[in-house]
DNA sequence: TATGAATGAGCATTCATTCAT
DNA sequence: CATGAATGAATGCTCATTCAT
C-alpha cells in the first residue's frame, strides 16, 4: 500500500469520525431539549446551545427539525427494539426469556428518560395520531418497526406454548400496553430517578400481570 | 317576586344559556381541530372559523390557547371517568361489571375519536409528561381525577376479592394500559371507523386479557 | 331605505376604505423603500416601518413580499400606460400627440421616481429578465400591459401615416428604448430632481429623435 | 542567468497562470449563475460548484460575492467597449462604420446572453441605479467606461459630420437606448437563441432608426 | 493554496393576543 | 358582547464568510 492509497482513505476516515461526532452531538442534545420541553416548544437555537454549536451546523446534519427528531426517533427506536431480540445465554423458560428482555427495555427506556417521554408522545408503543400526521409518514417507519419486534416476541410466546394463541397483533399492543403502564410513572417530570429500586425491578411485575392478569389466582388457595 | 326581581333572573338566565351556547361551540370546534392537526399546529383562527364565529370571541370565553385545551380535557376527562363509576342495574359479577363499564367507556371514545387521539399525548392514561410541562400543572388535574377513576375501580375489584390485593395504583395502572393497548389502533387516522364492528365489542377481550392475562391457561384444556 | 339596510353598506364602505387606506400606505411605502435599497435588500420590516404600522399588518393585506412587488408594478404600470392612451382635446398632428403623451409619461415618471429606478430592473421597458423569473410570471402582465400601450400608440402612428410602416412590435421597443435613454440619468441617486428643468421638457427632444428614425422622411423621394 | 533566477520567474509564472485559470473559471461560472438566477437569488455556493471548485476557493480570489459581479462587468464591460472602438479596415461612411461596430456588439452579447441578462440590471446602458447603491460606487466605474464608449462613437459622428451636433450624452444615450432596445427580446429567458437569424442581423436597423433621428437632415436644407 | 464544514447574523413569515368599533 | 384587523414577538432556515486542515 502506498502513501497516496493512505491519504485517499484515511483523511475521509477522519472526516467521516467528525460526522459522527457531530451528528451524535445534536442527537444527545436533542434528546434532552425535546425530552424537557417537546418537540414543538424545542428550538433549534436550544438544541444548538446544548450542543454547544451554532444552529447552521444543525442544518449542515439534518434536513430540518422534523428531520432530527425522525433521526432521534430512528436511533432510540432500533435500539429499544434490539433489547427485544433474543440474547444469549437466556434462560429455558419463555416468561424468564421474556422478563430478562423486558428488563433490558426498561433499563434502555431509564437511561434515556428524557426522550422516552416524547418519544411515546409521538406515536411509540401506540399513540400520538395527531403528531404523526405533521411528519407525512416519516415516523411510522418508527412505530412499525416498534411493533414487529413485539409481534416477533409474542408470536415466539404462542409457538413455544406459553401464549393463548389469539390474534398476534392484539396481544402485542396488550404487551406493549403493560410495560407502558409501568413506565408512566418513571417518566413524568417529578419522578425522583434513583430511590434505590431501579425500573428494571418492575419486569417480573409487567411480566406476571402480562401472562396471568390481574384476577385473583382460583389456585393459590390451596 | 316583583318585576324587577324577574328581570334580575331571567335575563341573566337566557345570557349564561348564550353563554354556555357559545362555549360548547368552540370546545366542540376544538376538539375536531386539535383532534386533526394536533394542539400545537392547530391554530385559534381554525377553532373559531369551525365554530362560525370569530377569533376575539374565543378569547371572551377561554383565557388563551391553553385554557381551551384545558377546558376540553376537564370536560372530556369528566365525562370519561362518569363510565367508569357504578350504574344502575349493574350485573353481580365483578368482571361483567367491569365489562360494562369499559364498554361504555370504550363507547364514548369512540363517538370522540378525534379528540382522544390528541388528549393521549397530552397525559390522558398516562403519556407525554413533556406536554403537560407548559400548561404548569393545569392539566394535572385531569390526569389525576381520571386516575383517581380507575383506583377505585380496581379497589372496588381488590374488596370484592376479584383482584389480587397488589398495589392499587400498579393495577390501575395495567387496567389503564390494557384498554389503551385496545384503543390505540382506532385512534389511528388511518383507521376506518364502522366496519360492522363497533370498539364497545374489544371489552371481553380486554377484561380477559386484564383478568387472566395473555399466558396459556392449562385448566382449558378438558 | 331602512336603518338595517343602511348599517347593512355603511359599515362595510367604511371597513373597505380603511382596507384601501392600508393597501395604499403599504405600497406608497414601498415604493420608497424598493426604490432605495432595492427589492432583494428591503425588508418588509422596513416598508411597514415607513408606513408606520405593524409587520403583520402588511401580511394582513399581502401574500408575500413578492406580492407586495406585484401589486405595485401593476399599479404603477397600470397609471403608467394610461398616460399614453389618447387624452381628450389632443393637438391634431401625431407628433404633437406624441409628445403630450411622453410628456404625460414623464411627468408621472418624475412624480415616481423611487420607485422607477427599480421597475426597469423588474422588467418595464423591457429589461432584467433574471428578476422576473422568480415570479413565476406574476410580472410578465405588467410588461405584457405596457408593451401594448407601446404598441396602440406606435399603431396609431402607422395608421395615420405618421410613422413608416415598419414592424409595430420593433417600433414600440425603439419608442421604449428611447424615452428610457431620457429616463436614465433622471432616475440615478445622484440626480439632483429639481434644477428648474422638469423631466417633462425632455418630451419634444424624444420625439423629435424617435420620429426621425421612424417618420416618414419627406426629402427621400426627390 | 543562474538557475535560481529561473526558478524566481518561471515558477511564479505558472503560479500566475494557475491563478488566471481559476480566476477565469469562476467568472464563467458566475456569468452562468447570475444570469441564470440573478445575482441576489444565486448563492456563492452555486458558482463555485458550477465552476467544479470549493466555496473558500471562489474567496481565495475574490474579495466577497459583490467583488464576483464587480469583476464580471468589469471584463465583460471592458470587452464589450471594445467592439465599439475602431477596428482595422473599416469602411468609409459613418453608418457603415457604425454598423459595424454595432453588429459586433450585438455579437458579443449573444455569445454571453446569460450574463448581459443581468448586466442590464446592474446599470449596463444605463439602468438599475438601486442596485449600483449597495455596491458602493464600485460598479460605476463600469457604467462609465462603456459612456465613455458610447460618447467617443458619437462624438465621432458629430465630427464627420454625420450626426446633428447635439449634445453628445444625448446622442449617446439615444444610441444606447436604440440598442438596448434591439437586445431585450434577445435576452429574454424564452428567446429561442438560434432560428436562422443572428442578433447581429439587427445592426443595419438599428443604425437605420437612430441616424435618421440623429443623421443631419438632407432634404430639410431646400 | 484548495478545501468544505462551522459559524451566526439576518429575514420572511406566522399566530396568539389585544382592542377599537 | 361579538367582531376581525392590527400588533409584534418569536422562530425556522439561509447563506456569505471564515478558518483549521
Amino acid at each position: 500500500m502506498n502513501q497516496s492509497s493512505v491519504r485517499r482513505t484515511a483523511a475521509p476516515r477522519r472526516r467521516d469520525e467528525a460526522r459522527q461526532l457531530f451528528r451524535n452531538a445534536i442527537l444527545d442534545a436533542a434528546e434532552v431539549v425535546f425530552g424537557d420541553k417537546g418537540f414543538h416548544v424545542a428550538r433549534i437555537q436550544d438544541v444548538a446551545e446544548r450542543a454547544r454549536i451554532a444552529v447552521g451546523t444543525v442544518y449542515n446534519h439534518f434536513e430540518d427539525k422534523e428531520d432530527v427528531l425522525a433521526a432521534l426517533l430512528d436511533e432510540r427506536t432500533a435500539e429499544l427494539a434490539a433489547c427485544l431480540a433474543p440474547a444469549r445465554d437466556e434462560p429455558k423458560g419463555f416468561a424468564q426469556r421474556l422478563t430478562g428482555r423486558i428488563g433490558r427495555m426498561l433499563s434502555y427506556v431509564e437511561r434515556h428518560r428524557a426522550f422516552f417521554a416524547i418519544a411515546f408522545e409521538h406515536g411509540l408503543l401506540g399513540g400520538g395520531p395527531a403528531a404523526s400526521a405533521s411528519a407525512g409518514g416519516r415516523r411510522l417507519r418508527h412505530v412499525e418497526r416498534f411493533r414487529a419486534a413485539f409481534r416477533a416476541l409474542v408470536e415466539e410466546g404462542i409457538a413455544c406454548g406459553a401464549l393463548e394463541p389469539l390474534n398476534a397483533d392484539a396481544l402485542a399492543r396488550f404487551l406493549g400496553g403493560s410495560i407502558r403502564a409501568s413506565l408512566v410513572p418513571a417518566l413524568s417530570k417529578t419522578f425522583v430517578p434513583d430511590r434505590g429500586r431501579r425500573l428494571q425491578a418492575e419486569a417480573p411485575l409487567i411480566v406476571d400481570l402480562f401472562l396471568h392478569g390481574a384476577g385473583r389466582r382460583r389456585g393459590k388457595k390451596p
